[in-house]
DNA sequence: ATCGGGATTGGC
DNA sequence: CCAATCCCGATC
């Protein structure tokens, strides 16, 4: 048993970007909810770190908020968004080092009746989880969830990792809503899915680089 | 103790 | 385009 949640978090002990690629296709599951992971966003840590990240929640050290984010990979990160949303997390990268991969948009593939109870203002089924206030919603996540060991089988919220996609299957661009590293291409999502959000930048995010000589 | 800013969303 | 809403980090 132990050996099987060892091996599950070994898998996401590694750099950010492919930990998130590597939760594209997984399941999250959340009592009779289940959701398909279609879009990510990779996040680092702080400038001393492998990966210095100043978009990340853990930019600029650790503090009460990020803590579980320099811990073990495959733990829940929640945090509260402009006061009224929760949006999700999973831990990655070694014990230490700091990273985490934001949940954005998923396809609720269980579960439904929950879902549409969670979220009564969603139009369609396609909306239940797109767009990561709205994922958290329909998983009924709370601030109170923070810290919960997403690859424990006993765990409430299970992280269910599925075979990997192939890179050549995810589409990458810049960070949704980040103001600063706003062109740095750490968010993956599913092409093929029509539950991915769209793309906004944020305003206060420099104007974006060009590629010209 | 207080101040201000969001890894967003949905409605106008 | 813009308000809603509140936790948390920074600063005094």
């Amino acid at each position: 048993m132990a050996a099987v949640c060892a091996q599950s978090v070994e898998e996401l002990a590694i750099e950010p970007p492919a930990a998130a690629r590597r939760l594209l296709g997984a399941t999250l599951w959340s009592g009779p909810v289940g959701v398909r992971i279609v879009e990510v966003e990779a996040y680092g840590g702080d400038p001393a770190g492998p990966w210095p990240d100043p978009a990340s929640h853990s930019g600029r050290g650790r503090t009460k908020r990020n803590d579980v984010m320099f811990g073990p990979a495959g733990v829940l990160y929640v945090y509260l968004s402009y006061g009224m949303h929760t949006c999700i997390n999973v831990t990655s990268g070694p014990d230490g080092v700091a990273s985490a991969a934001l949940i954005r948009s998923g396809e609720v593939v269980a579960g439904l009746q929950t879902a549409r109870e969670r979220r009564p203002s969603a139009r369609s089924d396609l909306d239940l989880a797109r767009g990561p206030g709205n994922l958290g919603s329909a998983l009924g996540i709370t601030l109170s969830d923070y810290g919960t060991p997403l690859l424990d089988p006993s765990s409430p919220i299970r992280l269910e990792l599925n075979s990997p996609v192939a890179d050549a299957a995810i589409a990458t661009g810049p960070r949704v809503g980040v103001s600063s590293a706003a062109d740095v291409p750490w968010r993956f999502w599913l092409p093929d899915s029509r539950a991915v959000s769209v793309y906004r930048r944020s305003p206060r995010a420099p104007l974006p680089t060009t590629r010209s000589a």
